[in-house]
DNA sequence: AGGTGATCATTA
DNA sequence: TAATGATCACCT
């Protein structure tokens, strides 16, 4: 176990010992083990580099490294800086979402400041020659602060009303909302526009490849 | 069951 | 081929 960073420089020092290095030199370091593909462990990665960095919070629903209130993020893109998936940020509240706020949420908490972990691979290639990029801390700027809470308060506004046929994935300017579950038929309860108990699949908000592209080329190239 | 970490796989 | 919908592993 890696102690978590006590202050932002900290977590900046760490990050940047891992900058350029492969997951087959850091698992080295670490005497981890590398799946062979993500098709069974698809958070592997994430977890890894979470474990290597020192972050703490687990599965609770609050920023990776709590004692700074950063939350870790890698994000995949191929060796010509392409962002390559979509970004998970938190799940949707749809059971329990009285009393909850954009102030107050896990999802503004977690969007707050942000430790991008970009790491390049080609597809099918062994994952131990994926080579992490330059990490960054990052911050959202008042217009996307704006714009997060815009795309969020229009899907929870749904969920309140019980509208939750109306929730699809082309909502939502940098978060969307797709699927966040086991499979399909997992149901999650919740309460429908004429007040009566229902079910439904588990949303997740989800970080656009658009707008953290942008996140990319500006972090990441001249 | 519902969070965390996400990517896979099919559709449009 | 980008985007949507589906899925996998681990944890509490």
């Amino acid at each position: 176990m890696i102690l978590p960073p006590t202050t932002i420089k900290e977590l900046k020092e760490r990050a940047q010992q891992i900058a350029g290095v492969t997951i087959g030199e850091l698992a080295n370091r670490h005497q981890a083990n590398i799946p062979d593909d993500l098709k069974r462990q698809k958070g592997w990665q994430g977890q890894f580099i979470e474990s290597c960095l020192g972050a703490d919070a687990g599965n609770l629903s609050e920023p990776d490294f709590s004692k700074i209130g950063v939350e870790l993020k890698t994000l995949p893109i191929d060796f010509s800086g392409r962002v390559v998936e979509s970004t998970y940020i938190s799940v949707v509240n749809i059971s329990n979402h009285q009393g909850v706020t954009w102030d107050n949420c896990a999802t503004k908490h977690k969007l707050e400041h942000i430790l991008w972990v970009p790491i390049a691979r080609n597809k099918n290639e062994a994952l131990e020659n994926s080579r992490i990029a330059t990490p960054f801390l990052w911050q959202p700027s008042e217009m996307e602060a704006n714009q997060l809470k815009q795309d969020w308060e229009e899907v929870m506004d749904l969920v309140v009303l019980g509208h939750l046929g109306q929730l699809n994935a082309r909502m939502g300017e940098i978060l969307q909302v797709r699927p966040k579950a086991a499979n399909s038929r997992v149901l999650t309860d919740a309460t429908d526009s004429e007040g009566n108990h229902s079910q439904t699949l588990p949303r997740g908000f989800y970080m656009r490849p658009q707008f953290t592209q942008g996140l990319i080329d500006r972090y990441l190239k001249r």
